[in-house]
DNA sequence: GCCGGAAGTA
DNA sequence: TACTTCCGGC
């Protein structure tokens, strides 16, 4: 059976870079072909996708430690994505479901104690997609610690030298050259695990940093180094409507999959996935330190909501108002379910969503998430 | 709410 | 393979 919902209008969509604490998912994270092993929306790309929306950050909403997002109207997100899957009869037990399916897979765990709470394992994500980051012939990554230093005694990778990696603050210079291409000394390595405290199994020695003030998508700019805000919708130094368009070219980010012998590709991620292989046994990624300190986060946003039949009462605008959003970066259509095949067996008119600017913005069709939402709390 | 087994689907 | 659906158990 065909489903013709919008995914696929949502899924083209030139989705930029979202965050990740000193690190941005380069747009194939976001791209249905990317995604591992499947032509489809995987439902982890599918919550970046969210979370890289502002207009739901009602909804659900990047919070806590790096990496952990609340689920702040689970109703409303399993609406969501059953109307992407063409699932009129998702529920969040089902999506949970999915979800739980990721432990597993060690994309994502629970954050236990929380409530509708979970965190990705960004490293589990990186490198599954992207195993090996080819250099354009410098030689990179993979590759032992200089000096044969492994684990921690390899130097770790700040959230700045990530932000080099995936930003190009030469705009003029060569499409598909960013910064990471400049750097041709074989000593220099990525390790994402050891710089990215919240990749890997989620326990670390990593220490939160001081609090911010309760945040929210206009970030407090000054409180970031190199102007980062992990809380920013689609954080990223820049806003992703002025990002190069070489940071997003397939030039930058092509597919190491395809290029690699899988043997070492899947040694990598298989090494970051268990983390239990010997340093020998596991080439690492790294790169010199270079001494940045992990941005500071904020918190304390509050709290959304949940009380909506499943596929009922949507309605107004998100709290504060899915506002116009000019700099809008991906052009996100969710409308109706009834162009789903067989299984859709919903009215027609309950379902009418936008997500983005397609046209007008979402204020222009009224935002998914509700206005004056309960917390969410049962 | 959360977990994970089991069976089914595309 | 990546869920979806259902469900018993905690």
């Amino acid at each position: 059976m065909d489903c013709n919902c919008v995914s696929d209008l949502l899924l083209t969509s030139p989705v930029p870079a979202l965050w990740a604490p000193g690190f941005a998912f380069p747009d194939w994270a976001y791209k249905p072909e990317s995604s591992p092993g499947s032509r489809q929306i995987q439902l982890w790309h599918f919550i970046l996708e969210l979370l890289q929306k502002e207009e739901y950050q009602s909804v659900i909403a990047w919070q806590g430690d790096y990496g952990e997002f609340v689920i702040k109207d689970p109703d409303e997100v399993a609406r969501l994505w059953g109307i992407r899957k063409c699932k009129p009869h998702m529920n969040y037990d089902k999506l949970s479901r999915a979800l739980r399916y990721y432990y597993n897979k060690r994309i994502l765990h629970k954050t236990k104690g929380k409530r509708f709470t979970y965190k990705f394992n960004f490293s589990k994500v990186l490198l599954v997609n992207y195993p090996l980051l080819e250099l354009g012939g410098a030689p990179l990554l993979l590759a032992p610690c200089p000096g044969g230093a492994h684990g921690p005694d390899c130097p770790p990778l700040t959230p700045e030298t990530l932000q080099s990696l995936f930003s190009s603050p030469r705009l003029g210079g060569p499409p598909g050259r960013g910064p990471l291409f400049e750097r041709q000394a074989e000593s220099e390595k990525l390790r994402l695990d050891s710089a990215l405290p919240f990749l890997g199994s989620g326990v670390s020695g990593y220490s939160k940093p001081p609090l911010l003030a309760p945040y929210g998508r206009t970030p407090p700019f000054p409180e970031y180094p190199w102007n980062f805000n992990p809380y920013l919708s689609g954080a990223f130094p820049l806003s992703s409507s002025k990002l190069p368009a070489s940071l997003y070219s397939p030039h930058f980010y092509p597919n190491p999959l395809a290029q690699l012998p899988a043997p070492v590709s899947l040694l990598a991620a298989e090494g970051a996935e268990r983390g239990a292989l010997g340093p020998a046994a596991v080439p690492r990624l790294c790169l010199p330190p270079h001494g940045a300190a992990l941005p500071l986060r904020g918190e304390g946003h509050g709290p959304g909501g949940r009380e909506r039949e499943a596929l009922g009462d949507r309605g107004s605008s998100p709290p504060g108002g899915p506002k116009e959003d000019p700099g809008s970066d991906s052009e996100l259509e969710i409308t109706d379910l009834s162009e789903c095949s067989s299984e859709n067996e919903s009215s027609p008119e309950s379902l009418e969503l936008k997500l983005g600017v397609l046209e007008g913005g979402p204020g222009a069709a009224g935002g998914p998430a509700e206005e004056g939402k309960s917390p969410a709390g049962t």
